[in-house]
DNA sequence: GTTATTTATGTTATATCGTAACGCGTCAAG
DNA sequence: CTTGACGCGTTACGATATAACATAAATAAC
């Protein structure tokens, strides 16, 4: 079993190999820095590292107690500043609804997913479709706009939060 | 000429009659709070009016200036109170990229609208298709996510401002 | 190898956005 | 006329984000 491109979009609302996530994100981290002659320091490796800890968005402020707590900068530009970096290299996204960042999951340099997220556990998917792709072209046509970014977040409850929700309603 | 229902979706981007979308969003406003028993207050019904000067999105410190100019209260919460309200009765909404607001232009109590936003003018349009509804529906489904809220936001440039940059542009 | 240049890290300070909590005034129901 | 709900105003604070500057590390030039 070597099927390398396997999994091009994880599901974290769903049972997967965690590890293998991070592990994978890590790698196309170090090779993309190599190639595109950025640098992978220390505090941007552990501000990835740390994101990559779960499919959980965090929070600049809380990413930055984290790097404190290991002897990095404690003062807010610091985390800010990898966090740019990484959203930059395309290596997490900002999530605006939770004002929160999340490692990105995919394999690809350039794209822009749209997110789901759960609002009970705070975890965040992506997921790239034609189908929302054309939706947003054919919305940026008819206005005429020239599109340099979209924003897609969808919020709700996922699969596992409503059934241990089910569950709750049903000991009461 | 008479068709009432003509402008279901009015687009800020192209010539249009800004004084019928103003009017008609007023009179919804007044309409539906008689409906629905809540009272569009002196504050509440500046605050849609000063929104509805243009299509530009505001940040609520922009309209918290201008009701202390004239005569309303001067801290934040008089401005987050009237906006949220308007924002909950679907009279306007929050434009997340821009961490500020707009008037609704529609004549639904209750949509959720993807909007179109000019980096440059920073006019903001809404528009709800079909074909977006189904984009987000079919995302939600695929990753088991019951679907509560959702966010679309393009950014990108208006026709009337893409123009205006060619122009300059020649001129140099 | 030493120097110059760029890039990254850290700091202080401040800007911007948003909310909690409380007192007062208004108005309508009882 | 009292009571209770609601809205508006305040003070005070919390949360998010950036500007500006000093130092240090890495890279490039000589
Ligand atoms: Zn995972
Ligand atoms: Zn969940
Ligand atoms: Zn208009
Ligand atoms: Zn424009």
């Amino acid at each position: 079993m070597s099927h390398e491109s396997k999994s091009e979009t994880q599901d974290p609302f769903h049972a997967h190999d965690h590890d293998h996530c991070a592990a994978s994100v890590l790698r196309r981290a170090e090779e993309q820095a190599r190639q595109e002659g950025v640098r992978l320091t220390p505090v941007r490796r552990r501000v990835l590292e740390i994101l990559l800890e779960s499919h959980r968005a965090m929070g600049a402020y809380e990413v930055l107690e984290r790097l404190a707590l290991e002897g990095f900068g404690k003062q807010p530009p610091v985390a800010y500043r990898a966090l740019d970096f990484l959203v930059e290299q395309g290596l997490a996204h900002r999530v605006r609804r939770l004002n929160a960042y999340a490692a990105c999951l995919s394999n690809q340099r350039d794209h822009t997913p749209a997110f789901l997220i759960c609002r009970l556990c705070e975890q965040v998917a992506e997921a790239d479709t034609p189908q929302m792709r054309e939706a947003l072209a054919a919305l940026a046509a008819a206005h005429d706009l020239t599109i340099e970014r979209s924003t897609v977040e969808i919020l709700g409850i996922c699969a596992r939060c409503a059934k241990a929700e089910q569950a709750k309603a049903q000991d009461v």
